[in-house]
DNA sequence: TCACTGATCGTCT
DNA sequence: GACGATCAGTGAG
């Protein structure tokens, strides 16, 4: 696995996102190593009122205005961890939201973390998911996922696939803007098969 | 496969 | 005090 180099980023919210699809996420922990395949993202911009970052910059999302590149963690519903990579330059807000991967390596730990997963393509289809098979919590926050430590990314092996696009899911302002990307026919991207046009 | 619901708590109004 | 970038379980088609 190589390490993606900062400079190699896109700084650039929706360039990220697509860019992102085909790379890797790694998760060192004691417990082992995990890796996916990220298959599914959606942009968050600057001025977006869908953003975290909208409002400003609080104790809570102060990481979406890190230099891109670094990971954005966040508790939401009570009970899950969701995973985004900032995605402009420092002091602006905004962020590429990790919505699902092809899990690669470390299949057995995802699913001692994820005991209710019965199919391995259930194991990070969603965000929620993909952050509790990855062992991804607030410790994770803030880490710059270009340099070595317990979460990073690592460059893209495959020739790229087809990426198609979407609404983005689960939100209810700015509902209606295309920034959500996936690998298009992936089993593992998340969201139902008329999110991912493939009614007929 | 779709639609709906309850769970659960940090964050910001 | 309300709500949220979600998920698992249930029931119907």
């Amino acid at each position: 696995m190589r390490r993606l180099r900062r400079d190699a980023l896109p700084v650039e919210s929706t360039a990220l996102a697509q860019f992102l699809i085909g790379t890797y996420l790694v998760s060192e922990s004691p417990a082992g190593r995990t890796v996916l395949r990220i298959v599914e993202t959606e942009a968050y911009l600057p001025g977006d009122a869908a953003a975290h970052s909208y409002r400003g910059e609080t104790p809570r999302n102060r990481s979406l205005f890190l230099s891109a590149g670094h990971a954005y963690v966040y508790f939401i519903y009570g009970m899950y961890y969701c995973v985004n990579v900032s995605s402009e330059a420092a002091g602006v807000g905004a962020g590429v939201l990790l919505r699902a991967g092809e899990p690669l390596v470390g299949l057995g730990l995802m699913r001692e973390r994820r005991p209710r997963a019965a199919r391995a393509r259930d194991l990070c289809r969603g965000p929620g998911r993909l952050a509790t098979a990855l062992g991804i919590g607030p410790e994770h926050d803030g880490l710059d996922l270009t340099a070595p430590g317990a979460l990073w990314l690592a460059a893209a092996v495959e020739s790229p696939r087809p990426i198609a696009t979407s609404p983005r899911i689960g939100i209810t302002q700015e509902a209606d803007r295309i920034l959500r990307y996936y690998e298009r026919r992936s089993p593992f991207a998340s969201g139902s098969r008329r999110q991912n046009g493939e009614s007929r």
